[in-house]
RNA sequence: GUCCCGUUCGUCUAUCGGUUAGGACGCCAGGUUUUCAACCUGGAAAGAGGGGUUCGAUUCCCCUACGGGAUGCCA
């Protein structure tokens, strides 16, 4: 059975980039009727917040995108410490002891040499005694995985095949010197333990990946199958890291992004299908194909997300938005009339509270000075309130009459009488709601 | 520094040597609506630069430029 993992660090709320890995997983599993697991990756107990955990949750959860499983990795220490026992027991495991600072010089000599900085496995050559020795003076060490210098090689779900030289990177370091697991060891012994079939993720995992095949094989499991996305970037091609502050899936609710828009921009960016708004989660997980992306770095633009919020909320009825209308101050006898008329016209549900204070309090009126005496005729013949859904048409019908003019000419004055904009809802069905006209 | 990947309309992309270089979003225009939006129709809009290979390169090769990633006792 087919079965994806979204596994988040709860370090900070997670954003944009991480919603896409997370997308394409769920989609995943969904697609084949497989499961989805939310695998909270919280091994650091120093950086992991259970507030984190929580915001993830509820981050997921606003957007509709339901788990099957929560694991926490910071509950299986002891499966973890086992891999490592047996990764021991097959030699594949070693202790090294220089110190953080060593290394990096280690390092830097290379890179003055113009090699590549890989580490020299001097630990390898230590002696029983030079290593009691060192732990005597040191402490524990570090534990590192021996790789197996040969080419490590996968058919990547996205990228295609992928060759690369065990030898040109450093054995991992999977176990830290204060006993930490780290994420590459714990990564694969969940995916196998947990029987993850599918593993989509950026392509900043792509040396992990040839690492944690070769650590997978050596516990003797399957590799899943790997896809491995290209990043996203700024609208500037600046990494995304640098926007991060506003990208977060909060921020964009807050700034009202509707679920479906995110769901749907996301789903589709970076691959050659068309973008297009899909209005439900079948729709979405009927169309996707992680096989469509391209292997370019991808500009996301939180711009993109709001002409589809627009479009989304055309399709709603009061229904789904009876909360939010109430929200906005509209007493529930009018909230149907209102919403009819100002879901064409807005960009977000944000827009709600403002054009609900405008009919409540009338709108400041913008006229130009060519049109001063045009309003002024017009006023003086819009009958008293409250209007109704003819008021309109008889106005208008009246104010040509009287005035000689018509079209565009006629009804934009008007329109920016009444509302104080140009751009607005449907002028005869806004009026039975409007309450004030500040312009008489 | 080294290695990997990438570069086609504003954006996301299609094209597996010969195409009027296609689509989607956005944009612009026209239509419709007695106004705006929505909607419908139409339009503008692209092969990073330089060398090769070839009868013929967007496509294959090399160089350069630019972008992204990796090179952690982060994930």
């Amino acid at each position: 059975m087919t079965t994806t993992r979204f596994a988040p660090s709860p370090t900070g709320y997670i954003h944009v980039g991480n919603l896409r890995t997370a997308l394409m997983n769920y989609l995943i599993a969904r697609k084949a009727g497989g499961t989805f697991i939310l695998r909270i990756d919280d091994t650091d107990p120093e950086r992991s917040k259970e507030k984190y955990v929580d915001a993830i949750k509820e981050d997921l959860e606003w957007l509709g995108l339901t788990w099957d499983r929560v694991e926490r990795q910071s509950e299986r220490l002891d499966r973890y410490a086992a891999a490592a026992d047996d990764l021991r027991a097959k030699g594949r495991f070693y202790e090294a002891f220089e110190t953080p600072v060593e290394l990096d010089l280690k390092r830097k000599k290379q890179l003055n040499m113009g090699k590549p900085p890989v580490y020299d496995r001097a630990a390898l050559a230590l002696s029983d005694d030079e290593r009691a020795k060192l732990r005597a003076e040191r402490g524990q060490g570090v534990w590192r995985f021996k790789l197996d210098h040969q080419r490590i090689e996968w058919t990547d779900g996205i990228i295609g095949d992928v060759s690369i030289d065990a030898a040109s990177v450093s054995d991992p370091v999977l176990i830290r010197q204060d006993g930490q697991v780290l994420y590459t060891l714990a990564s694969v012994v969940d995916d196998t333990e947990m029987g993850v079939t599918d593993v989509v993720r950026g392509s900043d995992h792509v040396t992990n990946t040839a690492t944690q095949i070769q650590i997978i094989e050596a516990l003797g499991g399957i590799a899943p199958r790997f896809a491995h996305h290209s990043l996203m970037t700024g609208p500037q091609g600046e990494a995304l890291s640098k926007r991060l502050g506003t990208l977060a899936l909060r921020d964009l609710r807050a700034q009202g992004v509707e679920p479906m828009a995110l769901l749907s921009h996301l789903a589709r960016l970076g691959s050659s299908q068309p973008m297009e708004l899909m209005t439900d989660m079948a729709a979405l997980i009927d169309g996707f194909d992680v096989g469509q992306f391209g292997t370019a770095p991808t500009k996301f633009d939180v711009a993109d997300l709001f002409p589809l919020t627009g479009r989304y909320l055309q399709t709603l009825s009061l229904d789904a938005v009876r909360d939010r209308v109430a929200a906005a101050g509209v007493p529930d006898a009018q909230a149907e009339a209102f919403w009819t008329v100002i879901r064409e016209n807005i960009e977000t549900l944000n827009d709600l509270e403002g054009w609900w204070a405008m009919c409540r309090d009338g709108a400041d009126p913008v006229i130009e000075p060519e049109d001063r005496e045009f309003i002024a005729q017009a006023m003086a013949m819009l009958p008293d309130g409250p209007f109704d859904g003819d008021t309109w048409g008889n106005w208008t019908a009246a104010v040509k009459a009287e005035t000689g003019r018509k079209g565009r000419g006629l009804f934009m004055p008007l329109r920016l009488a009444l509302t104080g904009q140009a751009r607005g809802p449907e002028m005869a069905a806004l009026m039975p709601l409007l309450q004030v006209v500040k312009a008489r």
